[in-house]
RNA sequence: GCGCAUGUGGCGUAAUUGGUAGCCGCGCCAGACUUAGGAUCUGGUGUCGUAAGACGUGGGGGUUCGAGUCCCUCCAUGCGCACCA
């Protein structure tokens, strides 16, 4: 009878899903605890060994505090709109409903055989119309409200529509637009439409004309966060900017409150800093320059911001973006010729070469600003390094002070001002706020500081500019002019988005053959003239993105059946935050942001009680590939082994990691590899070929991938979920190495043995009292185990069962009132064989339901350790003293004693230092 | 360039607070049992040295009775941001 683990793992996989074992009921009479994945997108590919790092860790925890006591809610469920499915569909001609459905299912089966503990009648998949009914719902939430600025809260649009009516929006900025402006009778005449379009430049759900990523290659627009370097997260293609009809979240609104809300949550440092960069919050002033030019009839200002009001004696010129808006009414008549060149030649290159070399260009307009302080005229300049987009789209160049000025003035040999003497060299620019200021005119002799609030104060007195905080946010892009999405649940009448109600949910996706791109960069739906076109008008044709079902799909999980509500007030007060999520960095900036967003606009509409989803977020690390390569001597077809691949000039080929043992190249198998080695010759080196080999992502192309399916059918799903814990910290970036998988195999082999005799086939419990000694090995690990669990350090947790497995099958313990404590302890870990050790033990029910046992102290204690005694820190003897001694009667010991006499070599110690429970050092 | 991590045997790693560096596992070496071993078990395994001992946590410096751990500095690797005024 050996461990037999193919038919354990089936046995109670089969066991569980008949008993219904990892359901939970929203049972408030219970501690509960929120144990959540980020769900995946089912990809076409499946799963490879490193994805469910994160999910055995959340798994292990949600068992730990099943075991604890706790009533666990640990669900899973699929991400399944996106592009991938779509691009699928287009090439293959499979619709992405099928594919995705299909691709569910491998990763339904992947996921069972590694027999996580997911209560999968809680399942949530974005695509289903009964999820995505709410997804729209929420559409129309944010829809239909507004961010109050003096509230920091969002509101319904209703409150804003009775303010308007009494006093007009004066109080109230219009965040889209702060050049709206009107009063109470104003708004009382406007048009039906133009109170629509006002309201929706406050709405929070809004539809605008702006700058997107518009990407031509996937046929729509992007996220900021979609894009990387210029080129699509997904498939690498350009991206340009383009003005176009887009409906967004004015998420922009919400910085503060993300900002703020970061203190309250338990996220890595590194988490918390993404996030932060990316909301990018930086307070300054704008200020208002009057320009001078012979273009100029009237009195026109430059208003430009800073950070560094305090610099302001030190402007030696000022820079607009190419796109400026006054860029043509400034420009004199003799540098129109220049100017016009530039703008052409900015025009002519994408965003992608703007980014990649950092050329120092630009033209002078010709236009002067006048320095508010001392009427200095200063050059106005036009470059690329000014981008539109951010603060006013025009700076002042402090070249002292900053290092693209500084770089800029150079260029054009435009004449440095000192403001902060010695600071400056001459040489490079210096950003230091710790100088005194010079040449500042009143300014001087002041630390700059200090200065930054004098000149702050001084220029909103003068009525010139006011203190600005600006964010490198932007609102998200929300509409994708894609198929695979949620509709948007509005009617466009006469130029007017009207909303659905709430009945009229779900507007369902059709189903479409033809998945072409509709005219005029709409997306596919915009050609289904039957669905588009409804009584009075035409529906929005542009679906949701990506992330619309993943920022709200934690709260879905509370409550998965309601077909009243997204998720009732009473399964979402009991459930509350999410206690653990685990997940990977990549979703640091998107989804994270998202859905903290979401959470907190649903929290000011009342619909839920907490304001951030994920109380505590743990990254798992990348498991990489470990590549294995072999070369080819050029133009041949004999491959050389790696040692001796120098002697020849060599083309190094991936080959696939399953046909290679460590290094060694199964040659036979590289043959029928690929029809083009079949007919390969090698070099070989002590008989072997050996390969080479390369950390990198795993990946189809590099033929690195494993999957958990095979490892689990040859070692077992819990050999699996041990060693991946095994391999290092969960936190951290791994390789995948197949081969110290063996170790972890062995360990549950003596584990079982502990229970079984293999030879004779049958239990070997016995009924005998244990010694102390196998109480303390069991408690020991009994602790460890939990405290290692408690704080994410699974590897150390599974060293700590070797070694108490190590200890026991050293001391031959086979006692039961040890060994029935055993399968509660392993269950998490390894749950398969935790249940059936369980049931060979003849106990009752799954071992699912056990309560992890309590530790029994009076084995811990100790009353002495073999102290190492140091002499002047190098350890020199070790003697056994009681642990309560006091420092005379350790120091008599010591120093009778032999070793350390003879270490002494007769001198007498200046200072014993015995620090109790650790060590003892003497100083000689 | 800026920010955040991380550097420990041949390899993955351990050392919760400054207190015996190298736990656990892989690999390797030797042995046992075997017709056989890619099974199992036992012992060994940081480096140098026959030994006593010395050295040893990326390099250099410092604080301390004592540093992998704290401080300074440099180097390397990974990740993130990158004309954000």
């Amino acid at each position: 009878m050996e461990y037999s683990f193919r038919s354990i793992e089936q046995k109670w996989q089969a066991y569980w899903n008949a008993n219904g074992s990892y359901n939970v009921s929203n049972d408030a009479s219970r501690p509960k605890f929120y144990v959540l994945d980020m769900f995946p997108y089912p990809s076409g590919s499946g799963l490879h060994v490193g994805h469910p790092l994160g999910y055995i860790a959340s798994d292990i925890f949600s068992r730990h505090k099943r075991l604890k006591g706790f009533n666990v809610l640990h669900p899973m469920g699929y991400d399944s709109f996106g592009l991938p499915a779509e691009q699928y569909a287009i090439e293959h001609g499979i619709p992405p409903a099928v594919s995705t459905a299909a691709n569910i299912r491998t990763f339904r089966s992947q996921l069972d055989k590694i027999g996580f503990c997911y209560d999968w009648e809680r399942e949530v998949q974005t695509s289903d119309p009964s999820y995505y009914k709410w997804t729209q719902w929420i559409f129309l939430q944010l829809f239909h409200s507004w961010f109050n600025r003096q509230t920091q809260k969002t509101e319904p649009l209703a409150a804003l529509e009775a303010i308007f009516e009494k006093e007009g929006n004066q109080s109230h900025e219009c965040p889209g637009d702060r050049h709206i402006r009107f009063s109470a009778a104003h708004w009382q005449a406007f048009s039906h439409k133009e109170k629509q379009d006002i309201l929706m430049q406050y709405r929070v759900a809004y539809c605008g004309y702006g700058e997107v990523n518009w990407c031509e290659a996937l046929g729509t627009v992007l996220a900021n966060d979609e894009v990387i370097n210029g080129v699509s997260e997904r498939g690498g293609h350009p991206v340009v900017r383009k003005k176009l009809r887009q409906w967004y979240l004015r998420i922009t609104e919400y910085a503060d409150r993300l900002l703020k809300g970061l203190e309250t949550v338990d996220f890595s440092d590194s988490m918390k800093e993404m996030q932060t960069n990316w909301i990018g919050k930086s307070s300054g002033a704008e200020i208002d320059f009057k320009l001078r030019s012979v273009s100029l009839d009237r009195d026109v200002f430059l208003k430009v911001y800073t950070t560094r009001p305090d610099t302001i004696f030190g402007v030696d010129f000022m820079v607009v973006a190419p796109e400026h808006a006054l860029v043509e009414a400034m420009t004199t008549p003799d540098q129109q010729k220049e100017v016009d060149e530039y703008l052409a030649y900015v025009n002519s290159r994408s965003e992608r070469e703007r980014m990649a070399e950092k050329k120092i260009t630009g033209v002078f307009t010709g236009a002067y600003a006048i320095n508010p302080f001392d009427g200095r005229e200063i050059p106005v300049w036009i470059s690329e390094y000014v981008l539109a987009g951010y603060g006013t789209g025009a700076i002042m160049g402090v070249p002292c002070g900053d290092e693209r000025d500084h770089r800029f003035a150079l260029n054009f040999s435009i004449p440095v001002t000192n403001i902060i003497g010695g600071y400056y060299n001459g040489q490079d620019a210096n950003p230091t706020k710790d100088a005194m200021l010079e040449n500042s005119g009143f300014l001087n002799g002041m630390p700059m500081r200090e200065a930054l609030e004098v000149v702050i104060s001084k220029i909103e007195e003068m009525g010139i500019g006011q203190r600005r905080v600006n964010y490198k946010m932007r609102d998200a892009a929300f509409s994708r002019q894609r198929y695979w999405g949620e509709p948007f649940p509005i009617v466009w009448k006469d130029g007017v988005a009207v909303p659905l109600s709430e009945e009229e949910l779900p507007v369902l996706l059709p189903h479409m053959d033809d998945l072409r791109p509709g005219p005029e960069g709409e997306g596919p739906l915009a050609n289904l003239e039957e669905w588009k076109n409804v009584a009075g008008g035409t529906r929005e044709v542009n679906t949701m993105p990506g992330y619309a079902g993943s920022s709200w799909y934690f709260l879905r999980y509370m409550d998965p059946g309601n077909e009243k509500e997204f998720c009732s007030r009473e399964a979402s007060d009991y459930w509350n935050q999410v206690d653990l999520y685990i997940g990977g960095t990549e979703h640091a900036v998107g989804h994270l942001l998202y859905s903290r967003m979401w959470t907190k606009a649903l929290y000011d509409l009342g619909k839920i009680g907490f304001d951030e989803p994920f109380r505590r977020l743990v990254n798992q690390g990348k498991i990489g590939g470990d590549s294995r390569l072999v070369y080819r001597i050029r133009g041949t077809r004999t491959f050389v082994s790696a040692g001796l691949k120098d002697q020849h000039q060599t083309d190094e080929i991936h080959v696939d990691v399953n046909i290679v043992n460590g290094f060694e190249l199964d040659t036979d198998a590289f043959k029928k590899w690929k029809p083009d080695f079949a007919e390969a010759e090698f070099i070989l080196e002590n008989g072997k070929y050996l390969c080479g080999s390369r950390l990198e992502k795993m990946s189809k192309r590099y033929f690195n991938v494993v999957n958990p399916d095979d490892i689990v059918e040859k070692y077992g799903a819990d050999t699996f979920r041990m060693y991946e814990m095994f391999l290092g910290p969960v936190e951290q970036d791994k390789p995948w190495d197949t081969k110290g998988i063996e170790g972890v195999h062995r360990f549950l082999k003596k584990v079982w043995r502990l229970f079984v005799d293999e030879e004779k086939g049958k239990l070997i419990v016995q009924d005998a009292q244990p010694e102390r000694a196998e109480w303390k090995a069991l408690y020991r690990m009994i602790r460890k185990v939990d405290e290692d669990t408690e704080r994410f350090s699974f590897n150390t947790a599974v060293s700590a069962f070797m070694i108490g497995i190590n200890e026991l099958s050293d001391l031959k313990c086979h006692k039961r009132s040890i060994l029935e404590k055993l399968p509660v302890v392993l269950a998490a870990y390894a749950p398969h064989v935790a249940e059936e050790l369980w049931q060979l033990l003849g106990m009752q029910g799954s071992v699912l339901d056990a309560r992890w046992p309590a530790v029994e102290e009076q084995y811990l204690v100790e009353t002495a350790k073999a102290y190492p005694i140091a002499i002047n820190g190098k350890t020199r003897a070790e003697i056994e003293i009681a642990l309560d001694a006091t420092q005379e009667q350790v120091e008599s010991i010591v120093l009778g004693d032999a070793a350390v006499q003879k270490w002494l070599e007769g001198k007498t110690p200046k200072k014993v230092i015995y620090v109790k429970n650790k060590m003892i050092n003497l100083v000689v």
